[in-house]
DNA sequence: GCACCGCTTCGGCAATCATCGAACTGTCGA
DNA sequence: TCGACAGTTCGATGATTGCCGAAGCGGTGC
């Protein structure tokens, strides 16, 4: 199976990773990449078709937030959180810690 | 001129202010807005008309990035970064610092 | 080889978005 | 009162997006 293209931590753009997180769906992905879930494209059950799923990968995939490693008839997902920062230092702990909901317990 | 509508520091949705923030116009505007610089609509000269820059403001101050208070008949702008501060730690700062383009000064 | 499996790619569709010019609203100064 | 000014709002338009089912494709195992 061919390696899909990923660009470098150079090439990463910060509107185009803004937006790739922008998406509650891909947020899900990504805080589930960061939780050190189990990563093949399969385990994500948003409600959402395959074909959906796949072009969030593809998003994700290409603004540099998530990797995507062949493995067998699988594809192993997981965070490009090194390269992310390096290239956005803080960026990506912002947005994972910003879990939670606009409930009472964000204050405690 | 009537006071337009913020949200609540509470009502602010992370994909929302994602969002806001992954235009590159937008993301001009909000880093204008952090560098302290004067803070009236039309001092933006970003080559857009007026009304696509209003466009812009208005999903900023929407999703809760930057408040809005008229003043005589011009409007000043400024960045919630206290607000943005307390329900996303580190996110704006994440944003700001990420200025450098990817050259290789980026690595000093 | 062949069927299955995991995922991607391909149209296609409806919704949203960025953009504009034009018309409008509210404010200030003459 | 009457412009000029600063912005907003109103259509409209073309581009992008999110979504899907169906078809395609590489790997695995029978």
């Amino acid at each position: 199976m061919r390696e899909p293209h990923h660009p470098s931590c150079g090439e990463f753009e910060l509107p185009a990773v803004l937006h790739a997180l922008s998406d509650p769906a891909r947020l899900q992905i990504v805080r589930r990449l960061a939780d050190g879930d189990e990563c093949t494209c399969g385990t994500f059950d948003l409600g959402l078709s395959k074909a959906t799923l796949s072009h969030h990968f593809r998003v994700l995939r290409e603004s540099g937030v998530v990797r995507t490693r062949p493995d067998g008839r699988k594809r192993m997902l997981s965070l490009r959180d090194d390269d992310l920062n390096e290239r956005f230092p803080g960026l990506l702990e912002a947005v994972l810690s910003a879990k939670r909901p606009p409930g009472v317990e964000a204050l405690l």
